[in-house]
DNA sequence: ATTAAATGATATATTTTTATATCATTTAAG
DNA sequence: CTTAAATGATATAAAAATATATCATTTAAT
């Protein structure tokens, strides 16, 4: 038993590991990988037996990251921009583990993973257009297109945030008042 | 000199069909785009020795097509809401020709090339400036920001376009809109 | 301390990708 | 029509990535 959470926590780590390593060069070769993780190649196979399996482990990681995020976080919530304020809040922190979902490259076509970010998105969508109707948010626009222009914005912030344009403790604000506010000077 | 454009009309072609196949799948080895162009795969190699020469070609291009159409846009309109219409409308029909731009995968660390496109960002960046003085735009919000939050929307948009949840007419109101006036109803 | 499992290094095999060479056929130009 | 260049198909070489096997060493549990 307390092995098995052994090797679960040093997956863990390799995963993290792996994930840091391919958000810095997404087509680093599976020994590039282990290398970054201070493992031999050998270890790397027996995690993971091919590169699709690590791919797909590291996107059901990165879903679960989000989705315990999202647990944490009140969606009943009525003033919008509390809520969008809390939640990016909970997704910054996430950094680079989230690289994956943004990133194409990565997308495994896998319907179990698809399944899990679409009831994601839906939650959003749904919380978005709630706030449409009670005139929070406008009503000209679809809430699917709120919804990607969001995470699209926290992938920027992220890019940002790692560069060390931004202080991850300003990002937020940021973040919402761009989505919610936009450019113009009023 | 016919002889030279046919060569040089031929090779845009492939640079075009290249692009669109690696956009679908950006890991697509060099067969599998020679056959998606319709080519041999020595004759791509005829055309690009290598599958770098092939990727810094396609930035290449694409760098192209962006710097041509800034030249069709009058940087010196006032109405910072007008200019961004305009530049948008100009973007949105490169399509996925542009998709090299924003996917980190395919960045070419050339100097000649980044250098190219810090120049384009310049000239936004300073005009974003001087619609920030003159008050048509936020002052707390650095420019930087709003102009990679720009192409990141655009970017974002392309991907609508092509998926065919949108068609390309109600594009560029819909970005200037969101980037402009935000979520928020008032 | 002993034992069994896990690890990393290494060697090696397999597969995939990239690159080059050859050649018959097609194409464009004169 | 003739010629020279360009092309695509094919073969093949070279390189890189992926996968497996072996084994001495380390590590954790008892």
């Amino acid at each position: 038993m307390s092995n098995k959470n052994f090797k679960v926590n040093r997956q863990n780590k390799l995963l993290e590991l792996a994930t840091k390593c391919l958000a810095r060069n997404p087509n680093a070769s599976l020994l590039e990988i282990a290398d970054f993780a201070g493992i031999g190649i050998a270890t790397l196979h027996r995690y993971f037996p091919g590169r699709n399996d690590l791919l797909h482990a590291i996107s059901s990681k990165a879903l679960d990251l989000v989705e315990d995020s999202l647990e944490k976080v009140d969606f009943t919530q009525p003033d919008i921009r509390l809520f969008f304020t809390r939640i990016i809040t909970e997704l910054i922190p996430l950094g680079d583990r989230m690289y994956f979902l943004a990133a194409d490259i990565f997308t495994i076509h896998d319907e179990e993973l698809t399944k899990r970010e679409m009831n994601i998105a839906q939650r959003f969508i749904e919380k978005i257009k709630e706030s449409q109707v009670d005139k929070q948010l406008r009503n000209d626009m679809k809430a699917e297109w709120m919804y990607d222009m969001m995470f699209n914005t926290i992938f920027l912030i992220w890019k940002y945030v790692h560069d060390g344009k931004m202080a991850a403790k300003d990002a937020p604000e940021l973040v919402v008042s761009t989505l919610l506010d936009g450019f113009r000077d009023d």
